[in-house]
RNA sequence: GGGCGGUUAGCUCAGCUGGCUAGAGCGCCUCGCUUACACCGAGGAGGUCGUUGGUUCAAGUCCAUCACCGCCCA
């Protein structure tokens, strides 16, 4: 064995020897409790980044975990084309090219982007399985397959036939730069610097309005002005008219409760085709719409100037004329919140728009059903409130997307104007049989698609043998943002289609921000790539890494010093393994135990350990506190078989004690099944260096001991072994002595095993009298001497530590309140402690 | 504006239903290349647990208030 661990060594072959071998292929038809997780699929618009490592992490960690202990887990993996975003990947690098899709035509265009969503599929494949991803690659789904199609096609047609889609214009979140309407959940929302304009607006037969503004642009196509009816102001000019500056119309003044007083003047323009407040004031008041706005972003007013050009242009005219004509009364900054598309960015135009839409009554009721019959559990549990808030709330769905890219919307026109709607486009209509048909070009919101991956993914709406075998799935882990973009989405459509949740229990995952705590952005260079950690660190340490965090109750700040110390710790897995394995005659088997023979103290310590750690790490994946699981085992591993255990052995091991070999062969082989979910890698090569025929460890039984091996003894022994260890090396440095020599003098109630181990382990020899110039311990009786000196500092710093210690103990014990109230076991811990440390210094104290 | 989370060692984070003598990794200081590992070992320094009140025998842990940071939804 090298002496070094590295990753890179080992990593590819063993993963594909386990694709080889369809160590993650699922069988639909096995007699075993099946276990399914159906992988959020990526956007295919790049590379995956920590937050897909981390996610991906965690999938799989609860994968392996699941087939160690039996299941049947089918793992499924697959990428989501996104629509927005990936038209906008595609479209800009058409502009890098010189030229853009309606150069190239609709059907050059999708050939761009099937050629798009090869490479890049290929490239995220690559990386999950870099991630040591145990996926089922055999079922490997794209949302865009012929397949899913057809279930997005079938859910559609459903949606119709139940009347909950329509078509109808109402104002949406209009991107321009996309030409498409986007959901609300896909406007970001950024504070902007702008200003405030205050506007007279003549009113007919004398007097004035004043109105604020941000967008003066928009009064083009006012309609109305509106007040609040509380506001003794402007009580006296409702139901008159106002005229709109510039262009002359005529604008009612209604009483409106939406309005605010304090905002601005309390007058409010109405631009009932531009606002979502306006549009709902204007429709409670029959204030006619005024389309103002082009679908590019420029202003629409055929008769004015500025028909054409862009808003921004538009705003700066219209403010001008304004001055000229005195009716610009002040200008204040102002701040406020501007809508974004998620996407590209750009500013989001409201606007009128006829649009598909999904009636969602039904399924949120049946979702809030579940909720409340606790079909689906939350960890951690407060996001089931996230979920619930945002269901009550909701409103109808924008499902149409005005796109290249994507599913098509399957609504057939013929020329007579009859309506189709059917899952295959049909060669004629079928009411007047015209072949002349047209489908709808519209396309469907992404998450439409994504809403359904828990069943379409097994085949929906076919009765396919894994929907059959694997639906519901088990776990759904995602970010927060996601909950009700797609995990709510999912749950409302299982219910309806399948009649069930989609999986029982959705995880929730921190955020991987940047150093500076904001989240990694491309743009601004603070992301990391995974592969580059890999390639420096190894896919087991950056897995760790991201099972150490995933479930933080706060987002986390990517640290790279904390991989690191995974791969560090896959090193000393490794050069343990190696120590082990140097011990001369190995056992030829690797059923060691069940330790019928004699056992020393560190071998019933260690396994008492071990057994502590298995139970551990199995409850921390079970309660979703993967950091509990892996801090324990690192614990053990390091702290407990490394620093002390084989230090204990060593000697034993290099003359080929048996025993000690048997114990050593056995700790391993558990503990790198206990770690195998986390770090598959590294535990896959050490465990099948481990003596005997090995398997593979994934196929090995989770070693959950059921508390076997627990010793409590030997646990309360090796405590004051390490103690007394642990008082002579500080003695012999603070001494200043060599780190080993000096002898030990234990008092004949130490046993003979612990001093014989304590003398091993801090490098003393044991003496049966000690002159009484050595210096005397304070965890247990007995002396210490080096050739060098006695080291008094170390004695008189311990004696200042327990003097203090005491002093506290003694004040809280003297508190009648507390003897009258606490516990008894309280009270009784409390004054053990107070003996043991008066102890302590009686020993220490006496020379 | 509504809701949620966070504020614990220089840094990144643990601390469940109150009993802590507040932990880990990294960093720092002092020793040590002792045939598993210098991707290491041994020892050590470092925290009035954001503020101010309250409940309690006892509060990092519960309640309230304020301050700052972040997220979600309007």
């Amino acid at each position: 064995m090298p002496k070094a661990f590295d990753p890179k060594a080992i990593e590819a072959g063993w993963y594909a020897r386990w694709e080889a071998d369809r160590l993650f292929v699922a069988d639909a038809a096995s007699d075993r409790e099946k276990f399914a997780m159906c992988f959020p699929p990526p956007n295919i618009t790049g590379e995956l980044h920590m937050g897909h490592a981390l996610q991906t992490a965690v999938y799989d960690l609860i994968a392996r975990y699941k087939r160690m202990n039996g299941f049947e887990v089918l793992f499924l993996p697959g990428y989501d084309h996104a629509a927005i975003a990936t038209q906008n990947v595609i479209e800009k690098q058409l502009a890098r090219e010189g030229t853009s899709k309606e150069e190239l035509g609709r059907e050059s265009f999708d050939a761009r982007v099937n050629s798009w969503y090869e490479s890049v599929g290929a490239t995220i494949i690559n990386q999950l399985r870099l991630l040591g991803a145990s996926m089922d690659w055999t079922r490997l789904r794209f949302t865009m397959d012929s397949r899913y199609y057809r279930s997005v096609m079938t859910a559609f047609v459903a949606f119709y036939e139940r009347g909950w889609i329509y078509r109808a214009p109402r104002i949406v979140n209009w991107c321009p730069h996309d030409r498409s309407a986007i959901s609300d959940l896909e406007v970001e929302w950024q504070e902007h610097q702008d200003v405030l304009y205050f506007i007279r607006y003549p009113i007919r037969g004398g007097g004035d309005v004043t109105i604020a503004t941000v967008r003066p642009e928009t009064m083009l196509a006012d309609t109305g002005v509106a007040v609040n009816p509380e506001d003794e102001r402007y009580r006296d000019i409702i139901g008159k008219t106002a005229v709109l500056p510039i262009v002359g119309r005529e604008l009612p003044i209604v009483a409106d409760e939406a309005v605010e007083k304090d905002f601005g003047t309390g007058a409010l323009k109405v631009t009932p085709g531009h606002d979502p407040l306006d549009y709902e004031i204007g429709q409670r008041h029959g204030l006619p719409i005024v389309d103002g706005m082009n679908l590019d972003g420029t202003i629409h007013a055929p008769d004015l100037p500025y028909n054409g050009l862009p808003a921004l242009e538009v705003r700066k005219r219209v403010v001008e004329e304004l001055k000229t004509q005195g009716l610009l009364i002040k200008e204040e900054p102002y701040v406020h919140q501007v809508g974004h598309c998620d996407r590209c960015h750009s500013v989001i135009e409201p606007l009128i728009s006829e649009q598909w839409w999904l009636r969602m009554e039904e399924m949120r009721d049946k979702a809030l059903a579940a909720s409340k019959a606790g079909k689906v559990r939350w960890h951690p549990d407060r996001y089931e409130r996230t979920y619930l808030d945002w269901l009550r709330g909701l409103r109808d769905w924008n499902i149409g997307r005005q796109l290249w890219l994507g599913h098509r919307v399957p609504v057939h026109r013929c020329e007579n104007g009859h309506v189709t709607v059917v899952v295959d486009p049909p060669a004629s209509c079928p009411e007047c049989g015209s072949t002349s048909l047209v489908q709808d070009p519209d396309v469907l919101d992404t998450w439409f698609s994504s809403a359904l991956w828990p069943f379409a993914t097994l085949g929906w709406p076919d009765q396919t043998e894994d929907l059959d075998a694997f639906y519901p799935t088990d776990i759904n882990c995602t970010a927060r943002e996601i909950i009700n973009l797609w995990v709510s989405r999912m749950i409302m459509t299982g219910l309806e289609f399948m009649g069930e949740v989609p999986f029982s229990d959705v995880a929730i995952h921190c955020v991987v921000q940047a150093a500076d705590g904001r989240r990694m952005s491309k743009s601004l260079g603070t992301g990391v790539d995974p592969r580059e950690l890999i390639d420096k660190y190894g896919a087991d340490a950056l897995r760790a890494w991201a099972a150490s965090v995933a479930m933080s109750s706060q987002d986390v700040r990517f640290d790279e010093s904390r991989v690191e110390g995974y791969r560090r710790f896959s090193n000393k897995l490794w050069n343990a393994t190696r120590l082990v394995l140097s011990s001369p005659g190995l056992p030829p088997s690797q059923a060691p135990g069940p330790f019928e023979r004699q056992e020393h103290l560190e071998d019933r310590w260690i396994l008492s350990r071990l057994s502590n750690a298995s139970t551990a790490i199995g409850a921390g994946i079970d309660n979703f506190a993967f950091q509990d699981s892996i801090n324990a085992g690192y614990a053990f591993a390091w702290n407990e078989f490394c620093d002390w255990y084989l230090e204990a052995v060593k000697e034993r091991l290099r003359a080929g004690d048996a025993v000690a070999q048997d114990v050593a062969y056995y700790a391993l082989d558990i503990l790198f099944r206990l770690l195998h979910p986390f770090m598959p890698f590294v535990t896959e090569e050490l465990w099948s260096r481990l003596p005997g025929p090995r398997d593979y460890v994934m196929r090995s039984e989770w070693p959950d001991l059921h508390g076997r091996h627990l010793d409590a003894a030997a646990e309360d022994d090796f405590a004051v072994v390490m103690e007394i260890v642990e008082e002579v090396r500080g003695h012999r440095q603070a001494a200043g002595a060599p780190s080993r020599g000096g002898k030990l003098h234990l008092d004949r109630s130490i046993s003979d095993e612990v001093a014989r181990l304590v003398a091993r382990l801090a490098s003393v020899e044991l003496v049966d009298v000690l002159e009484a110039s050595g210096t005397p311990l304070a965890v247990a009786p007995g002396r210490v001497e080096f050739p060098a000196g006695t080291g008094d500092s170390h004695r008189e710093r311990e004696c200042k530590r327990l003097r203090e210690d005491l002093a506290k103990v003694e004040a809280r014990l003297a508190n009648e309140d507390f003897q009258a109230k606490a516990p008894r076991e309280v009270v009784d811990t409390l004054q053990q402690r107070a003996d043991a440390i008066q102890e302590a210094l009686d020993r220490l104290e006496d020379r």
